[in-house]
RNA sequence: GCGCCCAUAGUUCAGUUGGAUAGAACGUCAGGUUGCGGACCUGAAGGUCGUCAGUUCGAAUCUGACUGGGCGUGCCA
């Protein structure tokens, strides 16, 4: 909110200087509000002199010095403003302008940090959309991880965001999964290629009827089956990892015919047919993706008349977009990658934006145990799931580490360090951080301090104090940054450090002292600090213990 | 072959879109507690940002060419 408000007054002094210099028409560029490196010592700085500078023709040490003599007059938020060598420009904050920021923080509680980015705009995010054919692995889990708190960000940000799960119910891999569920019954092999987990054997031992009595209907058993895997293990696992989807969208519903004898695969395919981006060849129905910057076009119905996977994913993003969503966003396993293109093109070629699908990859995930890797084979079906890790460190440290690293970049998650209940151990260190902070609390209760929210704010003088309220206020610039980068992992770094100051304070200043009024001034810090981390933490799904 | 991603301290990684002396954590070494939770804190050592060229006031960041790694390249899903 500082940012903002920084930014909102160097605009008004950028206006001034550029009318000053006698030049029409002359759009302000880009410039960055950020906080400098600390042997600078300011608390924010811009370039926006630098970057004027051949834009007016003037030397940006000139123009930097306009913009800070325009500024300068302004002492109720500045404590100084000065400007330096190739024309950076520095500000120093009043801590007032701090302190109320604090009271902010104070006064809006877990509403801190929500601002209205989004306008209401509605926006889908569609992830995890696992195949129901088995567990969810850890890689899965990554994606549940990141499509959830990016989630909670954009929400926080008034975007109007609905969470989806696609569904694959129908295609050549469920037909494989009923064939081997008929076989695990009659105690077979199951067919080559087909699933041999034990959760077939389970699904049999419970439904023995019911598959005797409809072994002969595929259809039926074809939707008992995904029915039975969605709900043993996508419904009951995302739970568990606190995760609950706005809308279950199948595949199937694609092929529902209405009134006409239409269906919506149907209507996306007349709509490319219309716009003459497929063709007849060899028998198949192909998509020319080719004219939408695809290597290759692609087959959408085969020549037996099957559909591919593409021609419901043509008509599932056609779906999405007539739902008028303003971005839709689809998080994706890196090994997805090549199929970007030929649903951008599609997309294209229905008439629509392509540039409002935005498509965030993520890298594999490497389970190991104190460094070493942990082998997973997925034919035995003995590798990890996202179950078993849950189980094993719990969902708080399991969504931790899933976000602590950027989603491009593959993710080594250390199973015995996410148990570990030490300093090494990030989650850990978080939360502890938090439970300080709430025992605190509870020893000022036992001391028989009230809290007020009447406390002075101006007796907060400590460079350490001031140190974390600086770090408070970026909290919302944050939220903003990981919106626009699509880049949630952030707000672990964030919370890492400013944790860190916290406990840096902690060891050198008490909060409970002798002095009332500063210990009145104190536990209101220490009331902020607990909001922004608890916002936070919310932010990537993980829950605040009071006591640990 | 072509396409996408990656390469930063011993290790795992940040790096706010081109800014000032490149930051953390872990590990290593040296310290710290009559007190609100030591599951914590303080300090030190540790770097040719894969290589080479280019763009400009200024590059870890942008461009090109290499090197090394991951993934993809189905009328599979």
């Amino acid at each position: 909110m500082i940012k903002k408000e920084l930014s909102l007054i160097i605009d008004e002094a950028i206006k001034k200087v550029i009318r000053n210099c006698g030049v029409k028409d002359i759009k302000a560029p880009q410039y960055n509000v950020e906080v400098p490196p600390g042997n600078i010592g300011a608390d924010y700085a811009t370039n926006a002199a630098m970057v004027l500078a051949p834009v007016l023709k003037k030397s940006p040490f000139l123009i930097a010095e306009e913009i800070t003599a325009e500024v300068s007059g302004n002492k109720e938020f500045f404590k100084a403003v000065e400007f330096v060598k190739p024309g950076f420009i520095n500000f120093h904050i009043n801590e007032n302008v701090f302190y109320n920021e604090v009271a902010r923080i104070l006064k809006e509680g877990e509403d801190y940090g929500r601002q209205d980015m989004g306008k209401k705009k509605k926006v889908m995010i569609e992830f995890v959309s696992a195949n129901p054919t088995g567990p969810f692995h850890v890689g899965h889990g990554r994606g549940a991880a990141l499509g959830d708190s990016l989630a909670n960000i954009m929400k926080a940000l008034n975007y109007n965001v609905v969470k989806e799960y696609y569904v694959n119910d129908m295609g050549n891999q469920i037909d494989l999964l009923a064939d081997s569920l008929l076989c695990v019954y009659d105690n077979k092999d199951v067919p080559p290629g087909g699933y041999e987990g034990n959760y077939l054997k389970e699904i049999c031992k419970n439904n023995k009827d019911f598959i005797r009595d409809n072994r002969s209907n595929r259809e039926v058993i074809r939707k008992f089956v995904v029915d039975e895997m969605l709900e043993r293990y996508a419904t009951k696992d995302l739970v568990d990892f606190g995760l609950f989807f706005d809308n279950w969208f199948y595949e199937s519903s694609l092929y529902k015919e209405n009134k006409a004898g239409k269906n919506e695969a149907d209507v996306a395919l007349d709509k490319l047919r219309a716009n003459k981006h497929v063709y007849e060849m060899d028998g198949a129905l192909w998509f020319r993706s080719t004219g939408f910057a695809d290597d290759k076009d692609r087959v959408v119905i085969r020549k037996d008349g099957t559909r591919t996977y593409l021609a419901s994913d043509i008509a599932y993003h056609h779906n999405k977009f007539e739902r008028g969503f303003e971005t839709v966003i689809n998080i994706w396993g890196a090994d997805h990658h090549g199929y970007i293109d030929r649903v951008k093109g599609a997309i294209s070629g229905l008439g629509y934006d392509s540039e409002k699908l935005k498509i965030l990859l993520y890298q594999l995930v490497n389970l190991t145990r104190e460094g070493k890797p942990v082998v997973m084979s997925k034919r035995k079906a003995d590798y990890v799931t996202l179950r078993q890790v849950i189980d094993e460190v719990g969902s708080d440290a399991c969504r931790f580490f899933y976000l602590m690293r950027n989603a491009n970049t593959p993710l080594d998650f250390d199973l015995e360090l996410a148990k570990k209940q030490s300093q090494e151990n990030p989650v850990y260190y978080v939360q502890y951080a938090y439970a300080r902070i709430c025992s605190i609390f509870r020893e000022a209760k036992k001391m028989g301090i009230k809290f007020t929210l009447k406390g002075n704010l101006n007796l907060l003088k400590e460079p350490e104090e001031l140190t974390i309220i600086k770090k408070l206020s970026s909290y919302p610039d944050l939220l903003l940054y990981c919106c626009k980068t699509l880049e949630p992992h952030h707000l672990t770094g964030y919370m890492q450090d400013l944790v860190g100051v916290f406990h840096s304070y902690y060891m050198k200043h008490r909060v409970l002292g002798d002095d009332r009024e500063l210990t009145e001034s104190r536990l209101m810090l220490a009331s902020a600090l607990q909001t922004v981390v608890r916002n936070s933490l919310k932010m990537l799904g993980i829950s605040t213990p009071e006591e640990m």
